[in-house]
DNA sequence: TAGATTGTTAATCGATTAACAATC
DNA sequence: TAGATTGTTAATCGATTAACAATC
């Protein structure tokens, strides 16, 4: 079904060990576990998010942080149209707050739903405070400026940006569209 | 910046061309808008929203569609409570209506924000109505069901376990935390 | 002409695929 | 023993990198 083949999966599998037995073949349960082991999946590692716009509030509540090695256990917004507001069951604190509850509650994960303009300041807070893995919704590319960070980029402008390449591909502009 | 050799690029560029002049360099306005036309960024191609919940309402009102190659012409919703509401200069339609607007405005793209429940039907009725082109937010692998679609599928929670991969990697978990 | 930079071909590297041994 | 399926090595393929010719 995800198009790969059987060799393929073999070959995947044995970057981390041998699951399975020869001649048997593998213990699905077994091996779906052991691969949420390898990925950290059963971790609950504590994360804060930043930013809690309409992106940000969505993520919160739709996410499911708990199945994926992750457990949300603050939100922080610096407008006061938005803090003190319930998502899920957290309340959102305001920002200022942030040095108090890092230090109280050492998460070491972030999900970055900010202005690219405040990307830099709040990153450089977070990481004197010991949080250095972010997942980053920000067209601010971290790397950059930041050493030994860990970073997953969402940028959905570029998923948009390839569907637009490939029905371009696919459905070539005519020239009287040009 | 982005971690590319210079060979890179120009064996990149060359799949769709030569863009700049031996001995002299790239005209980088020129070529910017030579990529642009490559993606097909600057089309405008209709489309519509389906799903106009937390995470449908924060694209239509965070993406730049205009500047993606698309336009937002509708967004349809099948929630009472929605319906009605204005997002953007969009009022969220009764999805009742999707027959109707598709075959007055020919869209030929969809972004897919619905519960992967009624993914197969909503995207059964867009084929139906022309629409073959979907970037997709839920869970549902359209490419499976239905021929000569084309889809780009933006999937949240892979991304957060690459991340949670990515720290376990960097991180591995002690003894203790098993 | 010398320096610089692109276009294009060749070499290298890594990932996918195929083949086969090992094992149930 | 025969069939099936994994683990692992070898062959193939494609992408990245390097080299060099073309051109300003």
């Amino acid at each position: 079904m995800m198009q790969l083949t059987a060799s393929q999966i073999r070959q995947d599998l044995n970057c981390f060990g041998g699951f399975g037995q020869q001649g048997y073949g593998y213990n699905v349960a077994a091996l779906h576990k052991e691969i949420g082991n390898i990925m950290g999946l059963d971790r609950h590692m504590p994360m804060v998010l930043i930013g809690a716009g309409n992106l940000g509030r969505t993520i919160a509540r739709h996410m499911d942080f708990d199945s994926s090695g992750f457990r949300l256990i603050g939100i922080f917004d610096n407008s006061v149209h938005i803090v003190g507001q319930t998502i899920r069951d957290l309340v959102v604190r305001d920002a200022a707050e942030l040095e108090d509850f890092c230090r109280a509650h050492t998460p070491r994960a972030a999900v970055l739903c900010i202005p690219k303009e405040v990307a830099f300041e709040t990153t450089q807070r977070l990481m004197e405070l010991g949080v250095n893995c972010f997942w980053n919704f920000s067209h601010y590319d971290l790397s950059l400026d930041f050493e030994g960070v860990i970073v997953e980029n969402v940028h959905l402008g570029d998923s948009l940006m390839t569907l637009s390449y490939q029905i371009n591909e696919a459905y070539p502009k005519t020239e009287n569209q040009k």
